[in-house]
DNA sequence: ATCCGATGTTGAATAAAATCAACTTATATC
DNA sequence: GATATAAGTTGATTTTATTCAACATCGGAT
């Protein structure tokens, strides 16, 4: 079966486990503070289905909704440290070698992998 | 202007503020590693399109996109960790209160929160 | 064992996301 | 300042998520 739609690559298999092993920790701290898919849903202004779904780890479920369950379970601070420039080691060393900021254009020179 | 749609309820703010950091932490990430958003793109097999919207945060933009967007900049191990039951204090003291697992029912007892 | 409520499942309708083309804007490099 | 390229913008189109109803299932409590 080959690809179909242009849309939908297929999420690198590295993206489907964090999603879904977030999905289970959503679940886990939802069971723990003893509420339904449907009290999570309807604080987010979502359904329960959509609940489901991100608990299954769902690719396509929006960030919001994800976003929002660890809200509704005040898990949302983890959430905001995601990334974060001080803790981009790997970033920063290149900040430094190279001077500025800001990379415009320096179009093709030797990357051959992307 | 009042709310036209039955879906989307606004995003809670705290949400809001949190995918918007995130977006500017990945691309502080990305101009540190000299990438464009069409490489980020293509090795998440989505469009530049796509990766601008996360990089603003966007809340209907899917989970896979912000995760492949981590991905593509090996920085997802960080978020592997999100809601991890570990970590999440209060969880645990409320499933040592309470004895077993799993909450199918016990419907309305008195939370008037949700 | 029975009842009741939370969750899983399926299919259809609808709202929205993702894509693309063409254009504009801004910014490095020269 | 001129040039080339990354990125912002808009509108149209396609693909998808989200929602809902109805029913099945599963687990805990009585």
């Amino acid at each position: 079966m080959g690809n179909k739609s242009k849309r939908t690559a297929p999420p690198p298999a590295a993206v489907e486990e964090a999603l879904g092993r977030l999905g289970r920790n959503i679940r886990t701290a939802r069971l723990r503070r003893r509420l339904r898919m449907e009290d999570v849903a309807r604080r987010i202004g979502a359904s329960r289905f959509t609940v489901a779904d991100l608990e299954n780890g769902k690719p396509g479920t929006s960030a919001a909704a994800y976003f929002g369950a660890l809200w509704a379970l005040n898990l949302l601070d983890q959430a905001s440290e995601l990334a974060h420039p001080d803790l981009d080691r790997e970033g920063k060393v290149l900040e430094s070698a190279r001077s500025p900021r800001r990379a415009p254009h320096r179009r093709r020179l030797d990357n051959d992998f992307f």
